[in-house]
DNA sequence: AAATGAGTCAACCGCTCATTA
DNA sequence: ATAATGAGCGGTTGACTCATT
């Protein structure tokens, strides 16, 4: 046999698209009696003229019997959006904690639901941004929360207490405090917005992929408390320097001259409206996969 | 009533990874 | 050590349904 990976069947003699009733019984019969140990043979042992990664699928998807049908509830699509924090796109991890939930599932209702859902949160949270300047004390419903890794755990942070991070009342110039502190981090690899639990604070976790923090994840516990991993002995001072406010993404020429007319901001304050729509719409495509 | 567009979701495709010979 | 193989994964497609014009 040359090199290169062989078809894993005649895509002549298979057949394709959906799936007819006696097809699925044929399917169904044969694993109940005899498992599915080679899903390559399966068809032709099953009499089914059908390629194994389909059967497989088929199976998995659709027909075995755990399999949870039904839409899904807000518990499980909070879970998926908590879950989707973590993991990213791995939609078998996510399944794997979702009983009865497939992975082809999970990834179609993050497309077609909960992708749109989010965007249109940034959205309304923006219009509350322009609210935001003129009253401070107004409190926004969700929060920012950025992507860490999926090594971020109970037990492995400690608290840093001070004001150093975004609070609410230092945001009050223009954007939102959660949006204007997602715009200072340059090196942001994934952020996503989630409904704050209480409707009042705000949380967020963010994972430096800059030396000399790489890989390293701090997040926000409550207002004035930031954690930070225990095995981190550098100072946490240093560390939140690091998140610059160097415009996000790249600005052009045009983009530089509007800036300059602006009062450069230190960090943890809030940026421009532009900048925010700037960065804000940086992360609509990178969301829509634009 | 027909045409059109948007949303949904089952299924396919091509790739990677782990295992086996 | 290497190539072949099978399973599994994530991205994408396309058929179908429903709402809107």
């Amino acid at each position: 046999m040359g090199k290169g990976r062989a078809p894993c069947c005649d895509k002549s003699k298979v057949k394709k698209g959906p799936w007819s009733c006696e097809e699925d019984l044929r399917l169904i019969t044969f694993i109940q009696k005899n498992g599915h140990k080679n899903w390559r043979s399966l068809p032709k042992q099953a009499g089914l003229l059908r390629c194994g990664k389909s059967c497989r699928l088929r199976w998995i998807n659709y027909l075995r019997p755990d399999v949870k049908r039904g839409n899904f509830t807000p518990q499980e699509e909070d879970t998926i959006i908590k879950l989707h924090l973590s993991f990213g796109n791995k939609w078998s991890k996510i399944a794997s904690h979702l009983p009865g939930r497939t992975d082809n599932e999970i990834k179609n209702v993050w497309n077609t639901h909960l992708k749109k859902r989010l965007i249109k949160k940034l959205h309304s949270e923006a219009k509350l941004d322009d609210s935001y300047a003129n009253s401070p004390s107004s409190s926004s419903s969700t929060s920012l929360v950025l992507s860490h890794n999926d090594t971020a755990n109970e037990g492995d942070f400690k608290n840093v207490k001070g004001n150093m991070i975004i609070g609410k009342e230092e945001a009050s110039k223009s954007c939102s405090p959660t949006s204007s502190y997602a715009s200072n981090l340059s090196n942001l690899s994934q952020v996503h917005e989630i409904s704050s639990p209480n409707n009042e604070d705000m949380d967020w976790i963010f994972q430096f992929n800059e030396e000399p923090f790489s890989g390293t994840t701090i997040r926000k516990v409550h207002d004035g408390v930031i954690e930070i991993p225990l095995e981190c002995d550098v100072d946490s001072w240093d560390m939140l320097d690091i998140m610059d406010p160097s415009p996000h993404p790249p600005l052009n020429a045009d983009d530089h001259s509007k800036l300059d007319n602006e009062a450069s901001q230190p960090v943890c304050q809030g940026l421009s409206e532009f900048e925010c729509q700037k960065w804000f719409t940086y992360f609509e495509n990178e969301l829509l996969g634009v």
